[in-house]
DNA sequence: ATAATTTGGTTTATAAAATAAACTACTTTA
DNA sequence: TAAAGTAGTTTATTTTATAAACCAAATTAT
């Protein structure tokens, strides 16, 4: 009946970020904030949470002195994407 | 650029809930225990969160001596409902 | 008859999650 | 050189989700 939903997909903000990296290249810290309008807290930990599931590779780097983390959404964090897409059709006649 | 995601929907269950009652006219804590899967003490908080908040009607009877719940989604709800599909399309490509 | 199991739930406790607030480290501007 | 801004991380707090324990009545088995 209901497909069951990638509880690590199924967060607003995780989600948000998985949308926006699954249509960019990369996408930096200051990027990813802006178009979430999180706050750098949460949008930090949840970005961890991803890179940890193997679903964004993060790369953290400096631009001259000052820190600069790049994400990028991996194939296994695209299908993952995908499925949740499917698994939420279950729930919504769309 | 994303849209809000009611937090009440937004959980997997309640989801459900919500998705099961959109397309019967009534139905009775049993059926929903099985149409989602739930445990009884989960569906029962989940169905009290979607009353209080206005989106289902909970009736209360006894058939004989053994308690009935009978549930229907309001108008409100349905209304809850579509916006919360709408608003999870920002963040999908459906 | 009475003990065990099932039905239909509710209440309470616990684990996990989301979020904000506080903090670090460095840079730029006044 | 002091204040404010950038780019984050860490920690603490609040909410949630969920399971476990429980209650009352009915049914089934002994």
């Amino acid at each position: 009946m209901f497909r069951e939903l990638n509880p690590l997909l199924h967060s607003e903000l995780r989600l948000a970020v998985m949308s926006v990296l699954i249509g960019v290249e990369e996408a930096d810290f200051t990027f990813l904030r802006e178009q979430t309008g999180a706050t750098a807290g949460n949008l930090s930990v949840q970005i961890d949470k991803l890179q940890k599931a193997g679903y964004v590779d993060v790369e953290k780097t400096f631009r001259g002195k000052m820190p600069r983390t790049v994400c990028r959404i991996t194939s296994e964090g695209v299908k993952a994407f995908e499925d949740y897409t499917e698994a939420l059709k279950s729930y919504l006649k769309l």
